[in-house]
DNA sequence: TAAAAATACTCCATAGGTATTTTAT
DNA sequence: ATAAAATACCTATGGAGTATTTTTA
């Protein structure tokens, strides 16, 4: 029993004749007999009773004819699902996102991509770039947007948006006129740090042993697990950090906050749409690859 | 894409890697590999992802595995649907039968098949010879029991049980104690008819033609509609019918009616079980036919 | 007699195999 | 080095055809 016969067996019974069967399908009529014979033979009994004129199916022949009719409805329905998906017009976008990335950047394009596409539904997960590599390693989600680069053969990554660090201050400090400082100026004042596994807080390590110096002579005042609660501290005079501009843009327009560079320290650095290097992708995920790839 | 290729492909994310589907479903590797490449060159695009120590599904891949799941979980149904059907132990019993046979024979027969099939529903339509033939030639029903002969070529009959007609009384008429009257006798007495259309009826004229009387010379009282509404007008004094013994057995047992046989006048006549030529019968109307061919 | 299905047969496409190569761990 | 999948190639089954016979209305 094959979807093949059993289309031929309903096409019998609603032709009500094996000849008129064979047109519909575009068969020789001995064929068709072939296949009927052949279910026959399978299930053991008579499915179609030949009357001359007509041919009626039997009572087991009415109970195959419904199951038949299902199957070949589910067939239909699977092409279409599998045409619906590969037309990339529905279905799921799983993404996920380091903490600046899931914060600022992604959510501005899942917007976008919402209105061009109305009938995908994303789902985001925000974690630090190890757990969204990993995730995106092993298939749990289809693309990741991180803040550092990973040495895996598996994970492939491509440059998607510069992020300029600055130092930033709040409106009453005593350089928020100035719009720079240099490095050293810095081990004088109270710093707020990140914890560890902060993209941020590496970069800023990394940048400042690159310029010579030595990290733990900061001030650390306090550590903080997110960069909203680093804002809040700048805000209530607690200390001052480097951040994301990305992150800051708001505070800065509202002038609450000032920002300014670091003379001698590279802050720059790159977000990095990350993804694995054989799961093959979605073409909704594709579709939002180009989609990031344009807007940035 | 058929049944074949799709049960391979589920194997194959089940058992994540060609080889060891290849082992589930006794083929060679290199043959699940051309089925799956058949399949993904069907949809256009990658279902697997071979990544080495596993495969897994794409997202295409996953979508295509429950379909594919539904459709070999239908196809199983399918199968055991047929099973259930052909092993006779469930499905539907579609019979008919004329006045006498739907009212006093097949409800016993019913009852007793009942207790032995008890997952068979079964369906007892009630007609004239006619209505009830035609239904068998048409398929509507798997069997019939009517009292009379068909000249049908679609038809075969087979005689089931005997019936034998008499004369019925009411306890207080002026022949209770006789065992037979004459044929001519019967003219004198108010005698209730039965419509046309009535077996019972057709042989009581037919055996009168035959005996040499003159039918119109009977005095019908009354013509009634049924057999129940001609024992009620017996009963109520209204006339004296001939009828089925089998129609009267509790009234005869109850002493409320007698029986005589009316002299000269072949009263016998046969209840057929009734069949299309051609139509295959279910499992169940076969058993249902031999217990009917073993009961009686 | 005419129409429908079954039978007989022929052919080729393909599902299956084995042997081997390529790829990735 | 090893295991997994892909590739190459061969074989045989069976799905499809045409021609014909059988059946039945």
């Amino acid at each position: 029993m094959d979807l093949w016969q059993l289309h031929i067996f309903v096409s019998v019974v609603e032709k009500k004749s094996f000849s008129r069967a064979s047109e519909q399908i575009h068969l020789s009529q001995p064929t068709v007999s072939t296949h009927i014979k052949e279910l026959e033979a399978h299930f053991q009994c008579r499915l179609l009773d030949r009357l001359g004129k007509v041919t009626e199916p039997t009572r087991a022949g009415e109970i195959l004819y419904d199951y038949a009719k299902r199957m070949l409805a589910l067939k239909q329905e699977t092409q279409s699902a599998m045409l619906d998906f590969l037309g990339h017009t529905k279905g799921q976008l799983i993404i996920g996102g380091s903490t600046i990335p899931a914060g600022y950047i992604l959510p501005r394009m899942m917007g976008a991509f919402k209105i061009a596409f109305p009938d995908v539904s994303i789902h985001m997960t925000v974690g630090d770039t190890g757990q969204i590599t990993r995730a995106v390693k092993d298939g749990e989600l289809e693309l990741g947007v991180v803040g550092a680069k990973i040495n895996d053969p598996d994970i492939v990554q491509e440059k998607l948006i510069e992020d300029e660090m600055k130092l930033v201050v709040p409106s009453g400090h005593e350089w928020a006129d100035r719009d720079s400082v240099t490095c050293k100026a810095l081990l004088s004042q109270p710093f707020i740090a990140r914890e560890q596994g902060s993209g941020t807080w590496e970069t800023v390590i990394a940048s400042m042993d690159k310029a010579g110096i030595d990290v733990s002579r900061l001030e650390p005042a306090v550590t903080m697990g997110n960069s909203v609660s680093v804002i809040q501290g700048i805000l209530n005079n607690v200390g001052i950090s480097i951040l994301s501009t990305i992150a800051v843009t708001e505070e800065l327009a509202r002038g609450r906050l000032h920002a300014l560079s670091v003379e001698d320290l590279d802050l720059s650095r790159h977000f990095y749409l990350t993804l694995s290097r054989k799961r093959t992708r979605s073409p909704i995920c594709e579709k939002f690859i180009h989609f990031l790839k344009e807007q940035v």
